[in-house]
DNA sequence: TTATTTTTGGAAAATTTATTCCAAAATTTG
DNA sequence: CAAATTTTGGAATAAATTTTCCAAAAATAA
């Protein structure tokens, strides 16, 4: 039977994503330093099994003593009891030799794929580092920085980095718009004056992208374009031109590379903007 | 020549990857007890970061003094030292704190930010291929490819892994749909026998995927999750999770490993689906 | 074989790390 | 507003881990 003190203190969680679980449960009824405690936990798993409390402690910024109690208050005895689950969970299976396995087993299966797939995208990466001219992204970014209204259009493959800078944008309060021709809309009135546009569009173009942009020209906006090829035929509607070459598996090219050329440029606007705020 | 003694050695390896180079370099010519820590060392380099001198020495066979003088062997002062370099290795590189660096050495250039960008996704692929479990992979893409048609839900950041998805799917003449909410429509009437449902959803989930989700589990239909923990509210109703973790830049996360994850999803769906029409 | 050098393992010392304790501060309750 | 309760942070203590040291064993050279 229970024993004659203390019915309560269910058994602490014994593996890691029980623990996880239920962290994220009893943080919320926590006082304040031990809940700074529980968030910073959930917030960086990885170094939990390779840090001394001290450290832990540190970046969840309340003292040793906090964390400890944090650790009790789980169930545990102590913070090294805590640590041993973190730590059984986090041993991991040895990795150079994982990514060989992945390739071992050929193209045909899924995890073959995703090996293919990840290796591209390290290269495509690795490629835009490469040949992006810095001066082409200042100079983007500043121009997009200035305008009132951001006119963001990307259809088909580029569809997904136009909604995703539209997300990025409106997160850092930044007006924008994408013109996603949802319900056939054009929205070409929107386009005005002091307002900026930003073409995204890769081969095979698409008719609509380049309209949009030969549109935003006509009436005085500054365009930048986000494409692959010199030969775009963005290219005479454009005030700046920042180009993306994938690498592809297969007939698929994944958007790796634009992405992170697309969430450098809008952090980049974020900033600026904030600059000029401020001055 | 050298000086008669202290030739002083060349300084340890301060990464883990020329470390373990160092280490299988330097194994053979080692005595006995010496040689068993590398070999064992090298074989099990997971337990490195999370084990005390004591338990790394019984694995190898040696005694804790032996480890020892392995340590020092390879110029460190000490094994704290030689773990440090392991601990460092499995941690994720802490891209808020670069970017903070970046913007107090005054660098806010957006070629500066598109460094941290890249740096950041080719992390996060390494992590991917890393962590993702190959059977998950495997019967998710199976689960999918059974299916009469697909069901796939993302919205906000996941929106654009959601969209681009669907964009594949299509490409690929695989029955799918996009649960956008466009109109506000839910479209649950869609949701028939012999479906399946991809759910794509990451911290602070949002209520609709969540709900989504559960209806579709609650009609029977299998529900594969791409998301970013365990502790996902996804949970409950799914059959398959994908985890991804993304490393993060200041406060924007990019979604390049994410999208790498669904590419490889989508064409191994399309892959099984050819094999079972050629039967 | 013997002398010399290298390697070894356990035990003691030094250091680091975790845990407890308690007075002061903050919060909640009456 | 005062009393009771909870929370907090630092200092003291306890525990653990690492590192050094050295005599004995093994290997090597003469």
């Amino acid at each position: 039977m229970a024993s004659p003190h203390s019915s309560s203190a269910p058994p602490p969680p014994a593996d890691l994503e029980a623990l996880q679980k239920r962290i994220a449960a009893l943080a919320p009824d926590l006082p304040k330093r031990l809940r700074q405690c529980a968030e910073w936990v959930l917030a960086h798993p990885d170094r939990v099994a390779v840090s001394t409390v001290a450290q832990l402690a540190a970046g969840a910024e309340a003292p040793p003593s906090a964390f400890v109690r944090f650790c009790q208050a789980l169930g545990y005895a102590g913070f090294s009891d805590f640590q041993t689950v973190y730590r059984e969970g986090y041993l991991w299976p040895d990795y150079g030799v994982r990514l060989e396995k992945l390739r071992a087993r050929g193209d045909r299966s899924a995890p073959g794929l995703l090996a293919a797939f990840v290796e591209a995208g390290r290269d495509s990466l690795e490629t835009l580092a490469k040949t992006l001219d810095p001066a082409d992204l200042e100079a983007a970014a500043a121009l997009l920085a200035r305008a009132r209204m951001i006119h963001v259009m990307g259809l088909r493959r580029a569809g997904p980095v136009a909604g995703y800078l539209a997300y990025v944008f409106e997160k850092m309060e930044i007006p924008a718009m994408n013109h996603d021709l949802a319900g056939r809309l054009e929205r070409r009135a929107a386009l005005r004056p002091g307002d900026a546009a930003l073409a995204i569009s890769f081969a095979p173009y698409s008719e609509e992208t380049v309209a949009f942009a030969e549109a935003a020209a006509a009436r005085g906006l500054p365009v930048v374009a986000l494409t692959d090829t010199l030969a775009s035929p963005l290219h005479p509607h454009i005030r700046r031109a920042l180009l993306v070459k994938e690498a592809d598996v297969g007939a698929f090219r994944p958007l790796t590379a634009t992405l992170s050329l697309a969430s450098a440029l809008a952090v980049a606007v974020g900033m600026k903007r904030e600059e000029a705020l401020s001055e």
